[in-house]
DNA sequence: AGCATTTGTCATCAC
DNA sequence: TAGTGATGACAAATG
C-alpha cells in the first residue's frame, strides 16, 4: 500500500491499495486507488461518515506505511488493537452498508463479482478504482506513478481522472481488455462490434449459458465452484479462506498465474473454446456472495470507477452495454474536482479546510450521495466551524485600526487613511480575491507570524491560488468590494527599483512602530504607494495603473460613467497628474542619465581617437625623419660618386643636386641656388 | 551627524 | 485651450 501525495491538496493523498487476488487459479494483482482527505479530517469522518456507525469505526494505523490505514485493519472504534473483538465480516457488512468505497483486500472477490452482477458503470465515476497493474497490459496504463502525478498543472478534471480513467484514454492496453471481453463473453463471434471499453455484460445472466456451452471449462469451473463455496459462507470464514488462498498465492505454492497468463492463454485459444469463458464462472459463487444486499453492492460497484481497466476487463460483456455516455458523465452531479475549479459562490468553499467537499464527489456515485447528505453534513460541522471561527476573527479585525496605527506622519496630500479599510475587504479576500497573481504582495510564511486576520484585509493572502482565483474578480464584484484589491492585480510601483520598495516598508519601521505593526506593514503595505493608500482610502473604484495609463478619452469617460464626489475626481487627477510626471521624471532623468553616459563614452572615444591620431603622428614624424636619413644618405652616395672634368671628387658643400621636371639630374653651384630662391621669393612676395 | 544619492513632487515651459 | 511631456528645483527618504 502506497500512499502519494497528491496534486490538488497539501494534506490529502491518493491511497494505492496493491491487492493480491488468487481465485480459481487465477491470480490478479489488483491496484485500487482511493482519493484521501487532508489528513486534517479524520479518517473515520472521511470513511464512515454519514452511516448508522458513522463513528463505530477508526482505521488503525499502518506502521509500516507511514501511518496511513489499510483496509483490513478497519476495527471498532477504541478496540483498534483488537481486530478480533469483533468479526470482521460483521465488519465488513456494516463498511459495506455504509458504502465506504474502502475495498477490503479479503473481499475484493465478492466485490468483484458484486460489480459484476450489479452491471454497474454508473456508479464508477468514482475516485476508487482497481486496474491489474501487474496483469500484463490488461490495466497496465495504471501503474503506481500515473495516478499519483496526473498531471501538474493540467486540466484537473482530467487529471482527476488519470487514475482511474487511464485506461480509457490510452487505447493501447485497452486492446487486450476486450480481447478477455470478448473471450469471457460471447467470444470473438461480435468482434465487428466496437470494443467499446464501457461495454459491459450481465454475468450473472450469462453464466447459465456458458456453462452449457463450454463443457471443456467445467473441470476449471468446478475450482470456481469450491470458490463459490467458500464465498456462500459467512463473510468472515470466506475472508479467512481467501486471505489463506493469498498468502498461499502470494508463497507462489499454488498454480496462481497472472492475469498476463489468462490473456495469452485466452488469446491461444480457438475462439469457440473461449465462448464459454466468463468471470461470472470463474466466479461464481461470488456473484451471489456480498449481493444479499443490493444496496450493499450497489455501494461498493458505485465506488469502482468503470474507467479502470482491468475493471472493464472482469465485468464488460458485449451484449449488454450500459456505456456509461459523455452526458451522463458530464451530467453527475459532482465532477471529479471539477468544483476545485468552479465559480463558487460560497466564501466558505473557498477556504483551505474546505477542499473536502470538492475532493469528496470524486469517491463515487454512492460517496457522493454521502457526500451531498450525511458525510457533508457531518464534516461541514467540523469545516464550517473552523471557518465561522476564522470568520469571527477576520471580522474582528478591523483595519482601519491598524491603518492609524501606522498613519503617515509625513502625507503630503492632506488625506487620511483612516477611511481606507472596510469590512467588505475581508469577506472579499475569502471569496475570491487572490494576490498572488503578480506575486507583489507578502508571502504566505511571512504572515504567520502576523494573526492571519489581517491577510484578508490586505488581500496578502492565496493560500491555494488555483482554488481561490478561479475567475477575473472584476467583472461579478462590487464597486467598493473592488476597491481594496484593485492594486492586487497590479503593479503600481511604478518602474520602482526594489529598494525602492523595501525602503517604503523601511520608513514606516522607523517611525517608532512595533515590530508586529512592522511586520504587518511589510507584508500588506509593501507596494502600497500614497496614490495607492490614498485611493483605497477614498475608495477610488479604479486602480491608480488604470488611471494613470488610460487614455485620455477613456479616462474622462471613465469619470462620467462613475459618480464620483469632487474630491475623489481631484484626487484621481491628482493621481493621474503625478502619476504621469513621476513615469516623466523617471524618464527625464533616464534620458539626462543617458545623455550623461553618452557625453562620458563620446568623451572617452575622443580621447581615444586623440591617442590614436598622436600614434600616428608619430609614427609619421618617424617614417619622415627615416626618409629624411636616406635621403641624405642617397645625396652623400650621389656625390662621392661625382667627378667633375678633371676628374676630382665634387664637395657638396659647394654643389647641389636639382633634378629637374623632366627628370634629369644637375649638379649646380649652391651660390645660384641660393640667389634663385631669392629672387623666387622675391616674386612671390610681390604676388 | 553629515553627506551623497535616489525618488517623488511641484512648477514651469514647450509642443 | 487642455493635455501631455520635459525639466529644473526642492524635499524627503535612504545608504
Amino acid at each position: 500500500m502506497k500512499y502519494q501525495k497528491p496534486w490538488w491538496s497539501d494534506g490529502g493523498g491518493l491511497l494505492h491499495l496493491t491487492i493480491l487476488l488468487s481465485l480459481a487459479g487465477l491470480r490478479l494483482d489488483l491496484d485500487l486507488y482511493l482519493l484521501l482527505p487532508p489528513p486534517t479530517l479524520l479518517w473515520d469522518e472521511l470513511l464512515l461518515a454519514g452511516g448508522p456507525t458513522s463513528s463505530a469505526y477508526a482505521l488503525s494505523p499502518f506502521p509500516a506505511s507511514g501511518g496511513w490505514g489499510h483496509a483490513d485493519q478497519l476495527h471498532p472504534k477504541g478496540r483498534e488493537s483488537d481486530p478480533a473483538a469483533e468479526p470482521e465480516g460483521r465488519l465488513l457488512r456494516e463498511v459495506r452498508a455504509l458504502g465506504v468505497p474502502f475495498i477490503p483486500r479479503t473481499r475484493v472477490d465478492a466485490w468483484l463479482v458484486h460489480s459484476v452482477a450489479a452491471g454497474d458503470a454508473d456508479g464508477a465515476h468514482g475516485l476508487l478504482g482497481a486496474a491489474a497493474s501487474s496483469a500484463g497490459g490488461v490495466g497496465a496504463s495504471v501503474d503506481d506513478s500515473s495516478p499519483a502525478e496526473p498531471g501538474d498543472g493540467g486540466d484537473p478534471r482530467a487529471a482527476t481522472s488519470s487514475p482511474l480513467a487511464a485506461g480509457e484514454e490510452e487505447k493501447a492496453p485497452a486492446e487486450p481488455t476486450a480481447q478477455v471481453l470478448d473471450a469471457g463473453g460471447r467470444g470473438n463471434q461480435e468482434s465487428e462490434v466496437p470494443r467499446e471499453r464501457h461495454e459491459a455484460v450481465d454475468h450473472s445472466s450469462q453464466n447459465e449459458e456458458n456453462e452449457q456451452r463450454v463443457s471443456a471449462q467445467e473441470k476449471s469451473l468446478q475450482q470456481n465452484e469450491n470458490e463459490n463455496k467458500i464465498a456462500d459462507k459467512p463473510d468472515w470464514e470466506a475472508e479467512k479462506t481467501t486471505e489463506s488462498r493469498n498468502e498461499s498465492s502470494l508463497n507462489g505454492t499454488d498454480t496462481a498465474f497472472s492475469l498476463e497468463d489468462l490473456f495469452q492463454m485466452l488469446s491461444s485459444q480457438p475462439e469457440n473454446s473461449l465462448e464459454g469463458i466468463s468471470l461470472g464462472e470463474i466466479f461464481p459463487g461470488n456473484i451471489n456472495d456480498g449481493m444479499n444486499s443490493s444496496t450493499h453492492n450497489v455501494n461498493f460497484s458505485q465506488a469502482i470507477s468503470h474507467d479502470v481497466n482491468l475493471h472493464e476487463a472482469m465485468l464488460l460483456c458485449p451484449n449488454t452495454t450500459f456505456r456509461r455516455e459523455p452526458v451522463a458523465r458530464t451530467s453527475q452531479p459532482q465532477e471529479p474536482l471539477l468544483q476545485l475549479n468552479s465559480h463558487t459562490t460560497n466564501p466558505e468553499q473557498t477556504l483551505p479546510g474546505t477542499n473536502l467537499t470538492g475532493l469528496l464527489p470524486l469517491v463515487g456515485n454512492q460517496m457522493r450521495n454521502l457526500t451531498s447528505q450525511d458525510l457533508l453534513h457531518d464534516l461541514d460541522i467540523n469545516i464550517f466551524d473552523e471557518i465561522n471561527l476564522m470568520s469571527l476573527a477576520t471580522e474582528g479585525f478591523d483595519p482601519m485600526e491598524m491603518s492609524q496605527l501606522f498613519e503617515e506622519p509625513d502625507s503630503d496630500s492632506g488625506l487620511s487613511l483612516n477611511s481606507s479599510h472596510n469590512s467588505t475587504s475581508v469577506t472579499k479576500s475569502n471569496s475570491s480575491h487572490c494576490v498572488c497573481e503578480d506575486g507583489a504582495t507578502g508571502s504566505n510564511s511571512d504572515l504567520q507570524s502576523f494573526p492571519h486576520d489581517l491577510e484578508g484585509a490586505v488581500g496578502g493572502y492565496c493560500p491555494q491560488p488555483s482554488k481561490l482565483c478561479p475567475m477575473d474578480h472584476r467583472s461579478d464584484s462590487g464597486f467598493h468590494g473592488d476597491l481594496a484589491f484593485q492594486h492586487i492585480f497590479h503593479n503600481h510601483t511604478y518602474h520602482l527599483q526594489p529598494s525602492a520598495l523595501e525602503s517604503t516598508s523601511r520608513s514606516f519601521s522607523r517611525h517608532g512602530k512595533s515590530p508586529k505593526i512592522s511586520q504587518y506593514l511589510n507584508d500588506t503595505d509593501r507596494n502600497l504607494s500614497r496614490d495607492e493608500q490614498r485611493a483605497k482610502a477614498l475608495h477610488i473604484p479604479f486602480s491608480v495603473d488604470e488611471i494613470v495609463r488610460m487614455p485620455v478619452d477613456s479616462f474622462n469617460n471613465m469619470l462620467s460613467r462613475h459618480y464620483l464626489t469632487d474630491l475623489q475626481v481631484s484626487l484621481i487627477r491628482d493621481i493621474r497628474r503625478r502619476g504621469k510626471n513621476k513615469v516623466a521624471a523617471q524618464n527625464c532623468r533616464k534620458r539626462k542619465l543617458d545623455i550623461i553616459l553618452n557625453l562620458e563614452d563620446d568623451l572617452c572615444n575622443l580621447q581615444a581617437k586623440k591617442e590614436i591620431l598622436k600614434r600616428e603622428r608619430a609614427q609619421y614624424n618617424k617614417a619622415i625623419n627615416t626618409m629624411k636619413q636616406k635621403l641624405h644618405d642617397l645625396y652623400h652616395d650621389v656625390f662621392s660618386r661625382l667627378r667633375d672634368n678633371e676628374g676630382r671628387p665634387v664637395n657638396p658643400n659647394q654643389y647641389v643636386l636639382q633634378c629637374g621636371q623632366d627628370g634629369s639630374v644637375l649638379i649646380v653651384p649652391k651660390e645660384l641656388v641660393t640667389s634663385g630662391h631669392k629672387k623666387e621669393n622675391r616674386k612671390g612676395k610681390r604676388k
